[in-house]
DNA sequence: ATCCCTTCGTGAACGCGTGCACAAGCGGTA
DNA sequence: TACCGCTTGTGCACGCGTTCACGAAGGGAT
């Protein structure tokens, strides 16, 4: 049936679902609805029977979804059958908690390499890891396939970074530099900039009305 | 003259103009076209125009904008002429990094109180302000004027905290625990997901075709 | 004063995303 | 077997956001 072409906001709710998914799980719950899964997710159940029926058709009519089925579909779709050992460039304060941060491990991303440009840090260990210079970005993402590039500098070496990452083969990268990056197509990129969440809700609270926010 | 109303879209679009500005005022730019901000942003020129006339109009044909100028009048709409208190909630290991990460008092967003439940850690300091305990956030709020509340706790306890946040006073929430947490009407609340943008980026890495992720 | 070049502001068309509402389909029960 | 209640899958209409393309309007030079 309709194997690829997921629209984009799918994809970005795919996550979602599968968090829920994951809670359900847990409690023993082996079906679920679109109304209760829509419940957990935050979103309309008729979005959440247009988005599962993008990824073929897996609900029981008169039942609902089985969660287990459900859960292998979504983490197939989204390629978290394997994984995808992630850099992170940049030990500052945000590197180093990314890299404490334990929900990335558990999710399939394991943290495998950290870069960072301080004499100071070159050479040390970190969580068992050693830091390395950024020279050796090529070599390294070669010997532990690296897969995901994480930025956690300085804006102003951002881009130069991620330049960098590019030729060195990394595949995909998440940006909490608070610049615009640029990188060829082909190779996806997402940013995250905390600065400016907290402007945006700073934008609604002034004007009092909470656009669609009742969930988040 | 359209004074309020601005699209979801745009808002959100505002601090990355304002970034971009604050750039451009650096440099000593004093004017700059809607395709050049365009460029800095990494937004199409056409769209930045239709945004920027949102707030009223206040290009000059045949020159382009006044950076000043436009940076007071972003720096306004989106509310930062006032600064907003922060309250951190959650002094774990993101917790702390964002408490440590320097963009958000420079920004408008001075980080002015800590909350944590651990025993260990109530009473003692973080760059000189004392955590707290969550019975105190309602005093801190009224004390301290807190506006803005960043729950980085475990996804166990984000719901409560949200509901002690808004029961306190707190006016806007940021959430970065991975799972849905409600509000009643009229409190903005955004979310930031580590895990999920990885997710996101899996699938598009997965899939060969990059969306439409070029700069970011 | 007139012309030309540049850049803004916006009308209009298009496409994506959302949500309603309903028919189709499945399971259980008598 | 026939019926009933529940839930999925989707056609359709609506609205928002994006982009093109062009008229309007400034500034500077002749």
């Amino acid at each position: 049936m309709h194997e690829r072409d997921i629209p984009d906001a799918t994809v970005s709710r795919l996550p979602l679902y599968r968090r829920s998914l994951v809670q359900l799980a847990s409690i023993g719950e082996s079906t679920v609805s679109s109304a209760r899964l829509a419940e957990l997710a935050g979103v309309n159940a008729a979005k959440v029977r247009k988005d599962l029926s993008h990824l073929g058709s897996y609900g029981i009519r008169g039942v609902g979804y089985d969660v287990e089925y459900l859960l292998r579909q979504v983490g197939e779709v989204l390629g978290l059958d394997v994984d995808a050992p992630v850099v992170i460039v940049g030990m500052g304060n945000l590197g180093q908690a990314l890299a404490r941060y334990g929900g990335f491990e558990s999710r399939g991303f394991p943290i495998t390499a950290f870069i960072d440009s301080s004499p100071g840090k070159i050479g040390t260990s970190f969580d068992g890891i050693v830091i390395n210079h950024i020279d050796d970005l090529p070599s390294l993402v070669a010997e532990r396939d690296l897969s995901v590039g994480i930025i956690a500098t300085p804006a102003h070496v951002a881009q130069s970074v991620a330049d960098l990452m590019v030729a060195a083969g990394i595949r995909s990268i998440l940006n909490f530099a608070p610049i615009i990056v640029t990188v060829p197509p082909g190779i996806p990129l997402r940013k995250v900039d905390l600065a400016t969440e907290l402007q945006i809700l700073s934008y609604y609270q002034q004007r009092g009305s909470a656009e669609d926010n009742r969930s988040a």
